[in-house]
DNA sequence: CTTGTAAGTTCGGTCATTGAACCAAGGTCG
DNA sequence: CGACCTTGGTTCAATGACCGAACTTACAAG
């Protein structure tokens, strides 16, 4: 655990969401499931996670409600992780920490988002200026930026090279 | 480091911002910084951080440019860490992802946010929804809850009982 | 019946965190 | 003067988390 009791101590709402998502690797989980990611593989190869991390980490965050594993084939027994409607709350939270990033440290564009209903990029929060709402995590639209590696190793990062919407199921195998 | 040369090869600008501010305990400090703690031994005994930790973590945060050290007493010589613009430029992160804690993790109150200008409490991004505008931190009037336990061991969290402004200096000499 | 795939578990080595003890520079008290 | 206090650290041994590679299971395909 990412602060264990230390963290129970503590009388805030911070400390008790970062217990459950301040773990190593835990929010860049998160973020995979809200790009589309559902399948063991493919969270692994995207991240270049520790087979034994992905396994804890999936376990803990369907444990918590924020991921629900559900059997998507029956023969050979096969299932996906999708995200809960607890998941997707954290959507506000990864946009302003991805924003912060690109402000403060990285300065390129790698991604956009935009609402897809009306092609406006998103606001700071997950808002659209245009429409003054907002936005449904599902009719958020990831388009790639210029930053971005036109040619990445995994089919995972390569899938994200084309527009996408948020949470839209990722079938690598139709890649 | 919390994800070290594994998040540089993620071409993401969360997955940079989570190799500055995504080890364990920074987010804490960097909570603290915005409640107006300054001083090591403020930090030390509010989050019941190892001594050492704290140290690495004040380091790490000053080289990246979210605190700045400095001196504010010369004999014996003393210093303090401030948050700069960069760090500051986290409270809407920080802010969201106490929001999602309270809601799907805590159910109780542990604190208000308020507009001091205009007594409203804040909408999910940080902003006034009375004046509808985004409010500067320093103008963000934070309330005790009634969850909080009203008779807390350390100083830093008796001066939290009190409403004050977000980077109001902490003056436990004075408490 | 050999090979392949998806989703894990196991394991030895390394790295980070923890808590306790120690250190140092400068006060303050008697 | 000498003893003790405060602030802000450093050092160190023990524990725990993470890492990468190898192994496992359950099934399908050729």
């Amino acid at each position: 655990m990412a602060l264990g009791k230390d963290y129970a101590t503590q009388q805030c709402s911070i400390a008790r969401a970062l217990e459950v998502v301040g773990e190593r690797w835990t929010l860049l989980v998160i973020r995979d499931a809200l790009y589309g990611v559902r399948r063991y593989n493919d969270f692994l190869v995207h991240l270049g996670i520790p087979r034994a991390v992905l396994a804890a980490r999936l376990q803990t965050l369907t444990a918590e409600g924020i991921l629900e594993k559900r059997r998507y084939q029956q023969s050979p027994p096969r299932d996906e992780y999708v995200l809960t409607a607890r998941g997707i709350a954290l959507w506000p939270t990864l946009r302003s920490l991805g924003l912060w990033g690109r402000e403060h440290l990285t300065d390129v564009r790698l991604r956009t988002f935009r609402h897809a209903d009306c092609g406006t990029e998103l606001g700071p929060y997950g808002e659209c200026p245009a429409c003054g709402t907002v936005v449904p995590v599902e009719d958020v639209l990831m388009e790639p930026g210029p930053g971005l590696d036109p040619d990445p190793a995994d089919p995972v990062s390569r899938a994200f090279l084309v527009p996408r919407r948020l949470l839209q199921p990722l079938e690598t195998d139709q890649v």
